[in-house]
RNA sequence: GGCCCCUUCGACUAGCGGUUAGGUCACCACCCUUUCAAGGUGGCGGCACGAGUUCGAAUCUCGUAGGGGUCACCA
């Protein structure tokens, strides 16, 4: 069977989580068949469409490398792939049911509707549209809609009986056809709903299987019987366990629970594969039990029953660690600092050598957890006025005598490479008699501003001799200063923060 | 509320009749250590409940409870 999928966002807004979570296991799914994975926009309510999101979503799924090989970017067979150019498709199909007696022409307005609504609410009954312009005669449909009345179309869905639907995941579901309701497929701007769109569209584009959120399951009759209703054969339905929000409540992810927008976690710094990794193993497992792996390694082991069907809480914490755990141990060091270089140049931090990021990444790697990490640990290395926190200066207080000392003997060093700074300092710790912290923790002040730094061996030899003296000259002139407070005590804004800080220096 | 789906540590999960119920995150402790991390070792902690099937159930069946989804001219 050749396979084909499809994810069918909606523009409605920020890229969402949930559309990528979808797309990893269409995409996965259709590449472990050697199938086509498309991408098709469901643009069918006017009301909630952003022009912005479609090319939003498009760069989401560039970003993650879920590349669609049919979709509005890159055309296809089956175009147009934006729903809102297929009315008319939409249209000749409807009117197809209409001819076979498979819908009807539904006149009342949205006050009827809701009158209707509250009538049920009164009565105690189940709420949904209770079929009444289903006896309307054709003659008489066709005389309103001809006079201009405004009309939607809707399915006639069997009164009674019991309507089959099989999930690839949960085996057969059974909907008493009492349930479901005769539903609109062509609103009345003569946009389709999602219903009739999605099945039109996934029949004509060849789609096998359907993988989409559990939440879709009840509307699932609906679609078979519509299937039914064109005498096509129904896809293989997969319903994926919904994402939950980390609270208490458990409901499906939501932007006002959680940050949904992956925009916005790639803006955190949080990088592609990261993210894919940890959606990946939001209901499934490789069958080694490895919890890191790429998106190629899980086309190679990918199968529909290792599939776990329990809610999953989305947990940013784990989401963070993965990351940090490509930062620090599964990204090429070249390709990271690929990456974090364009970061800095936007950080406008300025650099001579790129020999000189590559280490400042390497001794930064294991102490971050995000792509802006990098930006935020990284200032000294790049600015030279730097202010020192309170940890540093009461590191400094204590060190004016080491400071001196070592100011000498560094001048003195011929060779600043690694061996030759590293013994120098131990010799130098030694012959003082005192614990090594004692003498590292002003020079690492010194030299960074903070107590919290790389190791001080590495700092010395990526900084080089000439930075190192300078920095060791500035620390001591301001401990000579006794140790000025840099910080304003007048509660104004940042821009005094930042003048006061370059005075300090 | 009706209907539908789901149920293993706080979170993500392995398990597919016989296991001291395993791993990961988080948390705690210890080790390493010039700080912070990283790393190492260990700990805490779970089969929702009740019947049944079986020599034997986390695993199969039924029921109960709990959670979620859905009941739009939104997807």
């Amino acid at each position: 069977m050749n396979v084909v999928t499809r994810i069918a966002p909606s523009p409605t807004g920020d890229p969402h989580i949930g559309t990528a979570y979808i797309g990893l296991f269409n995409y996965v799914f259709a590449k472990r068949h050697g199938g086509r994975f498309i991408l098709r926009i469901e643009d069918t309510d006017r009301s909630r469409y952003n022009a912005l999101s479609e090319e939003r979503i498009l760069a989401m799924m560039d970003w993650l490398g879920l590349d669609p090989d049919e979709s509005t970017a890159v055309g296809g067979p089956h175009s147009p792939y934006r729903q809102s150019e297929r009315l008319d498709l939409y249209r000749e199909h409807v009117d197809r049911l209409l001819k076979e007696d498979k819908a009807y022409r539904a006149f009342e307005t949205a006050e009827e509707l809701e009158e209707m609504r509250n009538e049920q609410k009164r009565k105690g009954l189940d709420p949904g549209y209770d079929g009444r312009s289903r006896c309307l005669s054709s003659q008489e449909s066709d005389d309103r809609a001809a006079s201009g009345e405004p009309f939607v179309v809707r399915l006639k869905t069997p009164l009674d009986g019991t309507t089959r639907v099989v999930d690839a995941l949960r085996g057969e579901i059974t909907f008493d056809n009492r349930e479901v309701r005769d539903v609109v497929l062509l609103k009345s701007d003569g946009y389709p709903t999602y219903h009739l769109a999605a099945v039109v569209d996934d029949h004509l584009m060849g789609v096998t299987h359907v993988i989409r959120a559990e939440e879709w399951i009840t509307s699932t009759p609906i679609h078979t019987l519509l299937y039914q209703a064109f005498s096509w054969e129904t896809p293989v339905f997969v319903h994926m366990p919904l994402l939950r929000n980390p609270d208490e409540t458990r409901t499906k992810l939501s932007k006002r629970k959680l940050d949904t927008s992956v925009d916005s976690y790639r803006e955190q710094g949080i990088i592609p594969e990261a993210l894919l990794n940890y959606l990946a193993l939001m209901g499934w497992s490789m069958p080694d039990g490895r919890e890191f792996f790429s998106l190629q390694e899980m086309i190679g082991a990918f199968s529909l029953d290792r599939i776990s069907l329990g809610a999953p809480v989305f947990d940013p914490k784990k989401l963070r660690f993965m990351n940090a755990k490509y930062l620090r141990d599964l990204i090429p060091l070249e390709n990271l600092t690929r990456r974090v270089k364009t970061l800095f140049e936007s950080a406008g931090f300025a650099w001579e050598d790129d020999d000189y990021l590559l280490d400042i990444v390497d001794v930064l790697r294991p102490r971050v957890e995000t792509l802006n990490d990098f930006v935020a640990h990284a200032g000294y290395f790049f600015e030279d006025d730097f202010s020192y926190d309170d940890q540093a200066k009461k590191k400094l207080a204590s060190g004016q005598k080491y400071l001196e000392d070592l100011e000498r003997e560094f001048s003195m060093l011929e060779f600043f490479d690694y061996d030759s700074v590293d013994d120098l300092v131990h010799d130098y710790v030694q012959e003082q008699g005192v614990g090594m912290g004692k003498v590292l923790q002003p020079l690492r002040a010194a030299l960074t501003g903070r107590a919290q730094a790389p190791s001080v061996t590495d700092l010395l030899v990526i900084l080089g001799k000439r930075k190192v003296m300078q920095r060791i000259g500035r620390a001591l002139s301001y401990i000579n200063a006794g140790l000025p407070d840099d910080k304003p005590q007048r509660p104004e804004k940042a821009k005094n923060a930042t003048k006061t800080r370059h005075e300090a220096a």
